[in-house]
DNA sequence: GCCAACGTTGGC
DNA sequence: GCCAACGTTGGC
């Protein structure tokens, strides 16, 4: 099992959303890293950080799993859809999504802020690195744990 | 709203 | 295959 964190902007699509729905398809990444990352390393049942970026309090919201393997995301044969790509033909698709389930909110969100101040703990975490802006990134099992037992600290 | 960082595009 | 220009991300 690979664990993730998979940002949000959460006036798009938050983790409320996401409990409300309990499952979505994860559409719209066209950046070829966090494509690759879904496409070639998800498995079903892989751990997901949900991650509120690009807001008042970012930081990780709630815990969610895979529950798909990659597949052609539909946005990007749909001309109305702000993620159409006329570069994709059916036959040969550029872009991928999963579809995610809704696990679990936390009872108050591990603000980047908290992360940051446990960066010693975390070294090497792919969203604490200077400029990242990856929407989709893989958390390595012992950050994993570490960033759990963080959820009960104040 | 600013701006630094960085990914992508496209001309050469 | 290089690299400048451009667009986007995302924290502040």
């Amino acid at each position: 099992m690979s664990i993730w964190i998979m940002k949000s902007e959460p006036d798009e699509f938050s983790i409320d959303d996401l409990a409300r729905r309990g499952v979505e398809a994860w559409t719209g990444v066209r950046n070829f890293q966090a494509r690759n990352f879904m496409r070639d390393d998800m498995q079903v049942g892989d751990q997901v950080f949900f991650y509120h970026s690009s807001c008042a309090e970012p930081g990780i919201a709630g815990i969610a799993q895979i529950s798909t393997k990659a597949y052609a995301d539909p946005t990007q044969f749909d001309p109305k859809s702000i993620y159409y790509d006329e570069r994709s033909q059916t036959q040969i698709a550029r872009w991928s999504c999963v579809d995610v389930r809704f696990v679990r909110k936390l009872n108050k969100p591990i603000t980047l802020s908290k992360l940051k101040a446990f960066a010693s703990k975390l070294e090497g975490l792919v969203l604490l690195r200077p400029g990242n802006r990856l929407s989709i990134m893989p958390v390595s099992m012992a950050h994993y744990r570490t960033i759990l037992k963080l959820e009960e600290k104040i």
